[in-house]
This record gives C-alpha cells, sequence and structure tokens, in this order.
DNA sequence: AAGTGGTCTAGACCACCAT
DNA sequence: TGGTGGTCTAGACCACTTC
C-alpha cells in the first residue's frame, strides 16, 4: 500500500516527532485524494507496526520508533540484518548438497522418504568471529536448483526474484539447547556450552511447507526484538 | 469482533478440519447478514493469526493450528500460559516495595528521581521447581496501590478490571543474560549458568509507558513461539 | 457543538482461478 | 464464463474528546 509506504516512511525519516499528532483522517483523505477507509487501513497498519497510536476523539500520534530498534521479527534474512546494523559480516558455505532427509528432517518438513532435500549449512561471521550457524533445508519439489554462488547470497532474494517463489509466513520457534558437534565444528563459541536455536517453518503462498531452518546463535550475539498490540 | 471471533471457535474446536475451504465472503455475508467489508476484516485478522490462509481465485483455507501450539506471543500472562498447558504452578512473592527508582528503572521507565515505583520480585514454581524469576517495576503514577494478594494472583488482571486501566501495547525483548546474585536466591537453577532474559515494556492506551518487566527463565524451560507473516 | 476515530454499508471494478 | 478474493468508494451513524 502506498500510502502506508509513504506515512511510514515520513515517520521513520523522523518528519514528524514522536508525540506528534498526525493531520486527521479527513485531512488525510483530502490530502491522498481518496476514501477514509482507504486511509484508516494504512493507519492501522501503521498502528499494528509500531508506528502510531490511534486515540478515539484525539487523534492518531507518532509513537518513539527508535526505541524498536533492530527487529529480528517477521522473516528478515541474515543478510539484511546485517547490512542494516552495516556490520562488516562474512557468509561461509560449510556444507552444500541433495539429501534423502533422515527422520527428523522428514518429520520437520512433513514429507516422505522418497524426497529429497537441499541441505545447506552456513556459518555467519561478523567482526571476525562465527556466531551463527544456519541450517536449512529446502523441499526439492519446491527449490529443483541451487548453487555455492547463490549459497553465499541471499538464497530468500534467488528463491523471490529468480525461481519466483512467493514466501507467505512462518512459524518460528525460539529455545535453548545444548552443543552440538557442528557447533564446535563451525562456531567460535568461546566458554558458552550452549547456543540459541531459532527454528522456523517457511510456508508458501498454497500454504506448502517448503522449508525449515535452523539458525544456532551465540548466546552472548543473541537478541529478539517484538512489537506486539494487545489482544490481537 | 464477534464476527472473527466466532469463526476462529469453529476451527480452533476442529469442527473445520486443516486444509478445508471455508465458504466465500459472499455466502460468509449471507449467513451473517453484513456486508462484505466487514467479513473481509474478520477474515484479515484469522489471517493475520494464523488460522487461514486466503488464495485469490481460490478461497479462504484452514491451517493447521495444532502445530502453533502455545505461543507466548503477545502479551499473555504467566498465569494464563501456566493454565493452558495445565501445569502445577505456583507463584511465589519475595519481595514486595515501594521504592525510589535507581538509575536503571528510571531509564527503563523513562521517569525522574522524584517519581516512586512499585517493585516486585515473584519466582515461579512449576512441577516443583522455581524456574521463572519475574521482576516487575510498576509506575505510581498508574498504579497507586498494591498488596501481596494481589500479586500472588494476577496483577494484570487487578489492574485491567478493578484499577481499569488499559493496556494497550508492548515492545518485547529477548536476550540471554549471567546470573546475578537474585537469580541464585530465588532460582532452581541446577548447573546452568545463564538465563534467558525477556524484557517488557508495556504502554497505556494513551502511550504511556506504565511498566518495566524482566522475565527471567532458566535456559531449559525456555520457549517462545511466534506466527508471522510475510511483509507485513 | 464541532472534531476525532470506530464501525458498517451497498456497490463497483479488478486480477486470478477453474471449467 | 462464473466464482473467488483484492481494492476502493461515498456515505452513514456512533462514541469519545474538546471547547
Amino acid at each position: 500500500m502506498v500510502i502506508y509506504e509513504d506515512l511510514a516512511e515520513t515517520i521513520k525519516s523522523g518528519k514528524w516527532r514522536p508525540n506528534t499528532k498526525l493531520p486527521s483522517e479527513n485531512e488525510l483523505v483530502a490530502h491522498y485524494e481518496t476514501s477514509r477507509e482507504t486511509i484508516r487501513k494504512a493507519l492501522n497498519l501503521l498502528s499494528q507496526n509500531g508506528y502510531i497510536q490511534k486515540m478515539k476523539g484525539k487523534g492518531s500520534f507518532v509513537l518513539d520508533v527508535s526505541r524498536f530498534d533492530f527487529p529480528i521479527s517477521g522473516l528478515v534474512s541474515f543478510k539484511e540484518v546485517a547490512e542494516k546494523l552495516g556490520h562488516d559480516s562474512k557468509t561461509i558455505v560449510e556444507e552444500l548438497e541433495l539429501i534423502k532427509p533422515n527422520e527428523e528432517i522428514r518429520t520437520r518438513l512433513n514429507i516422505s522418504h522418497k524426497d529429497s532435500v537441499w541441505k545447506v549449512i552456513r556459518s555467519r561471521e561478523i567482526n571476525g568471529e562465527r556466531i551463527i550457524l544456519d541450517k536449512d533445508f529446502f523441499n526439492r519439489k519446491y527449490v529443483s536448483h541451487l548453487t555455492r554462488d547463490i549459497c553465499e547470497g541471499s538464497i530468500y532474494e534467488y528463491l523471490e526474484k529468480e525461481v519466483g517463489l512467493k514466501i507467505s509466513f512462518a512459524k518460528k520457534e525460539i529455545s535453548v539447547d545444548e552443543l552440538t558437534e557442528e557447533d564446535h565444528r563451525y562456531l567460535d563459541l568461546k566458554e558458552y556450552d550452549h547456543v540459541v536455536v531459532v527454528r522456523n517453518y517457511v510456508y508458501l503462498e498454497d500454504a506448502s511447507l517448503f522449508q525449515y531452518t535452523e539458525s544456532r546463535h551465540r548466546l552472548d550475539k543473541f537478541r529478539f526484538v517484538e512489537f506486539a498490540r494487545r489482544g490481537v
């Protein structure tokens, strides 16, 4: 939605300070030359995403977004986050192969032993330390082709732009697990004896499960931020 | 919204199996005797919350909610979660006092040294082990009165039903921290030398920050689940 | 009383899907 | 082609806030 983007951009740019009042819905209707429902849909999105607070009888007010820094919320990829933070980051493709899934992966991807699966293991280096280990498993039915080159960049970008897959939603699970032999091999662990594990089940537009990802973070470098509205 | 509740209930009850097609928007319009936009608002909520997947030209389909078990998502309290899981749980009020906030708390609650603050420390026992330590700080401006009795139940319930506070949104932050002296005192830590810390900044309807909470979980008992749609 | 957001309506046109 | 969801419109009535 173009109106949402426009308003969000104005707020993010700081042109409207926190706690100031937005133009009223009727004023926005006049400004964008559209209907009130359309304006309201844009404002509701802003509200959901923590940009504004709407108050009946009073108006809509800008929230202090600067405090909601660096959301790993949603489905943003490592590359996007690293770029946003301006960190020196590097991706190392440790393993890339087409496998017959074992039982764990079959269960997680909800497939049979006849299917084959792309297995990608990448470590992520930030400021010279390997602190994240990403293990991706793609159902081959949806991803026929994968190369080292692609894995070194953003797989998501490739899948969305080149393959044309439409990623729709995901279920995320965060927990803390004990170290595996792989963690030892591919991460600079220091003295820590656990990792934070983010498990992600990713679905396409037609609700088919096409990817399972395990993102293993060194304890001290993990951070997750979320904005949540009550009741929704 | 009553239509949303009704549809969500039908799905949760299992009356509509996963992957089955919902009645079309027009059919729902006829059934609920309302307008299409109203139906669409309800369906959009269901989609956001992971109940259904909408497909252009095809219809809306029930997702498998059973996999999205036990969301700590949003602002649900310990009590609600424990009850949902049917666990043997107990709350111990370790400390309750009105304090002059130190610098850390002043910063977190964004208040001055003249303000006073309720400090509540509670440990949470599940199946005989104290595994969560909740530290709550309430700006006294909004919470004038607090007793041990209230803290043993649900403070949120008290604040919303008795005091009439309208909780609106929150910013949540998850990280892993080293143990403090308090963790040692109030938790059964086993061999673990870190805790998962969930920091919550809670805001009222008028966007005023009234509470800061630190929820400290034993590593092995922490779990966080989230459903997320791409792009939103 | 005037202005604000909250909710709903009846209708329109479009893009996509199955047939 | 007919049915589906996606988007938008112009208008209405309500509840709340402010003056």
